[in-house]
DNA sequence: TATTGTTATACTCTATAACTATA
DNA sequence: TATAGTTATAGAGTATAACAATA
């Protein structure tokens, strides 16, 4: 097997490992990967409509639907009206919401620190770059097969 | 930022864009995601029982019955009987499955050397080695959350 | 008694299309 | 006419529990 196809599924497995630690960070909590997702997104954004949502996460506004239903049903979320556009709502995170997505930042900065533990300076920096090189690499990739499909 | 959060979003980020390139290979066929597992395991592995499929892809029994009914209507494999216990069925790839396969493992070693495509072999060694290490420490994180949680 | 696979049931995530209220 | 969100419907992926056939 050539070194390249060595590293691709080294990345695919690594993306596994990722996902089962992530699931650690709301496994006490009544959150599921895709409602966890959105609150995340909304802590970064902030107060969103449905439809900044949707295009920010890449689903339909009828997902975006469901899962603010979910969170809102366990109380991370609330619907505002919005103050100028009376057809929109505004999804704003509760203190719980706040409370959730701090306690999660913090796990990740731990799984994240763990993840270079064994590994010096020098060549932590030396994995940002390869990374960098290979996520570009990646984005080139997919944008050219997006405009293949799209033709 | 800390520079281990960074590395820790890039993977994340590599881990989506992976995903993107790999429907890729897969959108002119009648395959899934999840099927599309299946059938990369089972060329792994060869012929399979269900129940070692069940624990190859770590999803349950009744699941893997659901995947091999889609795969097998759309001819990739077909279940035969097992020689010696006759309460079990040998999944098997059809000549169809096979050549499925074989074209997404070409698919992925030309995403793979484009990945490392603006490396030097200097460089491209010094990722494997960071990667091999993040590996092997979300490994162990994720082992230790495993057995706090079975506790 | 244990194991293999299936039927029954249910929940999450996702999509498209039709509809209401508002812009 | 276009946009924000919902109702209606459907399909994929997942799980647990009960059951039949076989080991």
């Amino acid at each position: 097997m050539s070194c390249a196809v060595a590293i691709f599924d080294r990345l695919l497995q690594i993306a596994l490992l990722i996902q089962d630690d992530m699931a650690r960070y709301f496994a006490d909590t009544a959150l599921t990967p895709a409602r966890t997702h959105l609150l995340w997104e909304l802590n970064r954004l902030g107060p969103s409509t449905q439809q900044a949502l949707a295009t920010t996460l890449k689903v339909s506004p009828r997902n975006v639907t469901g899962l603010v239903d979910a969170l809102e049903a366990e109380g991370f979320v609330i619907r505002r009206s919005h103050p100028r556009d009376r057809r929109a709502l505004l999804v704003t995170l509760t203190d719980k919401g706040t409370q959730t997505i701090a306690e999660m930042e913090h796990e990740r900065a731990q799984s994240a620190s763990a993840l270079i533990a064994n590994l010096s300076s020098d060549q932590v920096e030396q994995l940002r770059q390869g990374l960098d090189s290979v996520a570009a690499q990646l984005e080139s990739l997919v944008a050219t097969a997006d405009r293949k499909r799209t033709r």
